[in-house]
RNA sequence: GGCGCCGUACCCAAGUGGUAAGGGAGCAGUCUGCAAAACUGCGAUGCAGCGGUUCGAACCCGCUCGGCGCCUCCA
């Protein structure tokens, strides 16, 4: 049974959904008038994997993440560049689309965007001035706050500490610091939509509130976002949609931490930020970061903490995941003996009732992937013993099932060329289908003329020419591994 | 000023009352033309510090030190 951490109740609590076997999530997308960068894209994985994870333990999810569509950076963006806001919005949504899918997210059930709610939004906002929780200014429309009895339930606030702390300049207009906009009235050249209130154009806070009662309903079970969110975005939708609907909201908010650089939030006004595409584009080194390295570095850490983004760390993940892929192919090669097929079957138990058991218990996904190690290590040994084609090709399944929680262990080969024979033989042809691909570098073919020509060497006991061709390689990222049989395999 | 988070080995990181998972790096060994991989062994008597509660604490309580977040747009 699913445990999850709950801000609303700041308790780990079990998960129940609200009609059997089902799951409706909601899930804050992103505001599209810039690339996205690592905390945007850890935010994504971490409800892409409680999403894999609910459908892997057999609930049919409903997930809708939205694009934020209509707002005051786009509109900035838009001028600065002398294009329409809707160009802005189409290439980023493009964009996001393309990194999300290099790191392997999958699309949600729906992606609904908030210029496509105008209506829904202007329906709530009506609601909420007709039951007195919202007022009129000048073709503006707040929500009041002090109207709202709950509101600071979510963030653990009072509306007196807000209050005190409040460092912005005030609108005078407002009846109270803290009431937010529904609805502003557009200056000229920004987008709008007609309203009762006049032309104008939606508060950043009630398209949520609109979408996820469109798409889900007006009460639903997970709400999810970034933990920057809880306060005021999330806090917000509470109040407009429980002050609209007189009903329950989300069941269950979930929040991630941040991606911090030394230490420090990731964030566009401290400039430390990495989009994903430059981390895809500019590795130091000779191959790829792959969407499968980055899933398995933002995975090693509780998604709820917070997580240091740097170079090494990278390196740690990519030579972690390397041991599983050496495994697989290591299960690639023939044998005959079975000697202990029987003690895998223990092994694979094993390891799935404990990755389960750990993801359980509020996605303890460092835990998880402790326990997919442990099995490798097991694997390793008993392959060592002798295990049978079927047994091999079971826990290959296996670990495919379980990865795919996570993403990880798709790839027929991922970033392992095939093995090549000693002379004469053809190769096996690559359908390794990697996440993320860079092709510099020497072509595959390249790389098994030189590694054929190397064992014609080591045949001739030309170590010194081998040994040559072994150095020219490994300056470009190739490590080749010599087999006892007299084959030979390598890897980028 | 208010609310909150974090401090575990060289690095990353689980563990929230029962005697310190896992990964990376390193060292030693087996194997090997060499190398790599794999396997075996080594590695915190201690979990920021000091007190307290308890038969028992990294985990609970208090204080101190250090780092960070939110209260303004932010995943």
């Amino acid at each position: 049974m699913l445990k999850i951490y709950n801000t609303l109740t700041g308790k780990k609590e079990p998960f129940e959904p609200i009609a059997p076997k089902t799951v409706r999530m909601y899930v804050c997308g992103v505001t599209v008038y810039d690339y996205c960068h690592i905390g945007h894209a850890r935010s994504a994985l971490v409800f892409d994997v409680l999403r894999r994870y609910l459908e892997y333990s057999n609930y049919a999810v409903t997930f809708v993440k939205n694009f934020t569509d209509v707002d005051d950076k786009i509109i900035k963006r838009a001028h600065e560049q002398g294009v329409s806001c809707d160009a802005v919005t189409a290439k980023y949504i493009q964009a996001y689309h393309e990194d999300m899918g290099k790191l392997g997210i999958q699309a949600a059930t729906e992606e609904p965007k908030a210029t496509e709610h105008i209506a829904d939004i202007i329906h709530l906002t009506e609601q909420l001035v007709k039951k007195g929780l919202a007022y009129v200014v000048d073709g503006d429309v707040y929500f009041e706050v002090s109207k709202y009895p709950e509101y600071g339930r979510l963030s653990k606030r009072r509306l007196e500490d807000l209050q005190a702390g409040a460092r912005v300049d005030v609108d005078e207009r407002k009846r109270h610091a803290m009431d937010f906009a529904l609805w502003k009235s557009s200056k000229p050249g920004e987008p709008t939509w007609e309203s009762p209130w006049g032309p104008g154009r939606p508060g950043w806070h009630i398209e949520c509130s609109a979408m996820s009662i469109r798409h889900l309903g007006e009460t639903f079970d997970i709400h999810g976002g970034g933990m920057d969110l809880i306060f005021p975005h999330h806090e917000n939708e509470i109040a407009q949609s429980c002050g609209s609907t007189g009903k329950e909201f989300a069941r269950y908010w979930v929040h991630n931490g941040f991606v911090q650089i030394n230490k420090e939030k990731m964030s566009k006004s401290l400039g430390n930020f990495f989009t994903i595409r430059e981390i895809f584009e500019k590795s130091e080194w000779p191959e790829d970061v792959t969407g499968e390295i980055l899933r398995y570095f933002l995975l090693s850490t509780h998604y709820h903490g917070p997580l240091d983004f740097s170079d090494q760390a990278l390196k740690e993940a990519k030579s972690a995941l390397n041991g599983f892929y050496d495994l697989f192919q290591r299960l690639d090669e023939p044998e005959e003996r079975a000697t202990a097929d029987q003690k895998l079957r223990e092994v694979i138990e094993r390891c799935r009732v404990t990755f389960q058991s750990t993801m359980d218990d509020d996605l303890n996904t460092p835990e998880a992937v402790a326990a997919l190690q442990g099995m490798k290590a097991n694997v390793n040994k008993l392959l060592g013993q002798g295990l049978s084609m079927p047994a091999r090709k079971r826990v290959r399944e296996e670990f495919r099932s379980l990865g795919e929680n996570f993403g990880l262990f798709q790839l027929g080969k991922w970033q392992f060329g095939p093995f090549v024979v000693p002379i004469g033989q053809a190769k096996e042809t690559d359908d390794a289908m990697p996440i993320s691909v860079k092709t510099s570098g020497l072509a595959d073919t390249e790389i098994e003329d030189l590694l054929r020509e190397r064992n014609e060497s080591r045949r001739r006991k030309d170590f010194q020419r081998a040994d040559e061709i072994r150095k020219s390689l490994a300056s470009q990222g190739i490590i080749i591994e010599d087999k006892p049989d007299g084959t030979t395999r390598w890897k980028r």
